[in-house]
DNA sequence: AATTATATCCGAAACGTTTCGGATACCCTT
DNA sequence: AAGGGTATCCGAAACGTTTCGGATATAATT
């Protein structure tokens, strides 16, 4: 290691006092043009770069935000992530704070994962993603003072600072066109309901089926797992149904891309003998054509940390609970159901 | 915010010194049973909780390991880079260190983003991921004492410690596979050739020709940017030429991904008309069939960070720089070339 | 009984920064 | 010439931790 320079080197350097060599470089009054140009010169000759971790210290700040991602094992490759982590790095460069990560299974270690970025003080805010019906994280934080914000509501009932989608209109919306479409038997493969927004989207099927006079048939609804995996499982199930569904909608891009091919395997085509939807819009989805709604997760990404960085200045927020409409993207894997 | 609870606090309330309670809490030799357990008791039913900032400024260690994201504004969805960092979350958090994320696109200001995190002493190593012909972050680097290890290799004529997959065979087997097939007018998109992978790939690609006494042609390869526009662009150059190729050699899936759309739209047959081969074999990539090359970006990822870990506690590296092989996996997409 | 070893403790300094409360010197009033 | 204002500076404390070098008391040794 290089020994480093520190405000202590410039000042015997340059024979002022380490206060006046601090407020030099930080740009306060109390110091003459001349002094500063020489402390100056002096910081830029010695390659000085301030110590952030004693800054962080002295100024009781750390102008850094925790993102803990709830990670199940290697094979986490949902493309959300990225773009969610692109968004939010982003937005925290404009303002000079860094992001700091760490990864979780959702287990009983998981609030000790918090403890530590919060009771150590390693960041000044927090954002949690994919929260869960009695979350406990959150119960946890609302009784810390750090702020932090949520991608996604839960069922507290207490108010917390959140952005998310609305996946119940979304998936209303969705359901109703294929209903329009003339679809009656339509399959549904959720996410694990133990997320919130899982609840939602279900709802939102739901609230079009009965609103439609459609019976709910109980094995049209599978809960999947948000994988790959469990999309085929899904399919698997909905499509080995005596009254085969003619529709399904899959609570992500991801599965609905499994069903996609697993009913290709089996000999169906999709748009005619059968419709698939997914949520999400990941970038491949477009090239399967498959109808979805599109979700700016990366502008959630930027919009999080801007209500965060509000939060942490303890400005007020205009809009401390964001609600955002999802965009039915209409492509060809859903069509008119084959009159039967 | 609570006052926060210190040594002092617990020193005040059981009456050692403060000394003695940083000795009892991190497990110390020089203090008896008795009040050891004193203390313990005191710190666990005021909740102490060590700060993280201070001890870092003591120790003049972080515990905590930098990743700048090169990204190019919104679309930054590759879903390599969630891959690699949960691989990376992941083996850090088995460790005990943290992840310092930080996004920055490739321009003037990027270096000092870089020494912001070394020079800011905000962390003890720091990993460099898509490598460049000349790269001037790890010229830097290499002359700051900090730890590093890159995702790829670089031409600077020195060592540094890395690892990366071996582009070149990759592609090179792909490439031979493709001729043995039958194909002689094979096109390749490329990577932006300032990325060091994209030309060990594009070597490769070529080899393969040479040793099979096939001509280059220029026009048959295109540079691309590793975007689903970019591999659209490809294609349509390639596929626009009088002599058409009978297959293309995308650097990426993505693109990859985009020949095939596009393929499909002006009607060609995927594996028969045309053959069509990626590189990185994302999640998606199998629905499509397609051929591709497969590397572990999870577990590059932890691969990293148990190299940099061993670096940043000064221990020898048995293998200080990395080549993995990847994969060759053979679906759908290619085939024999038509008879002419 | 004097000496030495051992166990347990503590004060103070250090890490590098910011900031509060003065101190000094100078100039301008009156 | 005495008073007050201003510009410029600095010492010292503080943030919370770790750790070096001793201090004290007790036990073991001769």
């Amino acid at each position: 290691m290089t020994p480093q320079v520190t405000l202590k080197t410039i000042s015997k350097f340059t024979g002022f006092s380490v206060t006046q060599v601090s407020r030099a470089l930080t740009g306060y009054s109390d110091v003459s043009e001349e002094t500063r140009e020489k402390i100056l010169a002096a910081a830029k000759e010695l390659g000085y770069y301030p110590n952030s971790t004693a800054r962080q210290l002295q100024k009781q700040r750390t102008d850094t935000v925790g993102l803990i991602l709830p990670t199940h094992g290697p094979r986490f490759s949902d493309p959300y992530f990225s773009e969610l982590i692109a968004g939010i790095g982003d937005e925290l460069t404009s303002y000079g704070i860094d992001l700091l990560i760490s990864t979780q299974a959702p287990n009983p270690d998981e609030i000790s994962a918090y403890r530590r970025m919060v009771e150590g003080k390693r960041v000044d805010g927090l954002i949690v993603v994919r929260t869960r019906n009695q979350d406990e994280r959150i119960k946890y934080l609302l009784g810390t003072s750090l702020p932090f914000v949520a991608f996604g509501r839960s069922d507290l009932g207490v108010d917390f600072n959140y952005i998310d989608e609305d996946g119940e209109a979304g998936i209303n919306q969705l359901t109703e066109y294929l209903i329009n479409l003339g679809h009656r038997k339509i399959g549904f493969i959720s996410a694990p309901l133990n997320l919130m927004f899982a609840n939602y989207r279900l709802q939102g099927y739901r609230n079009a089926l009965i609103k439609n006079n459609i019976p709910l048939k109980q094995e049209y609804i599978f809960e999947g797992d948000l994988t790959r995996k469990g999309g085929g499982k899904g399919a698997k199930w909905l499509l080995g149904l005596s009254e085969r569904p003619t529709a399904i909608i899959a609570s992500n891009d991801l599965m609905a891309l499994s069903v996609i091919s697993y009913a290709q395997e089996i000999g169906l085509s999709i748009g005619k003998d059968l419709s698939v939807a997914g949520f999400d819009d990941v970038p491949p989805s477009d090239i399967f054509s498959l109808t979805t709604l599109r979700q700016p997760i990366y502008n959630i990404g930027r919009l999080l940390c801007s209500m965060l960085f509000k939060l942490i200045n303890k400005e007020d927020l205009d809009e401390p609970q964001i609600l955002l409409k999802p965009d039915l993207i209409i492509r060809n894997s859903t069509g008119k159901p084959l009159t039967q």
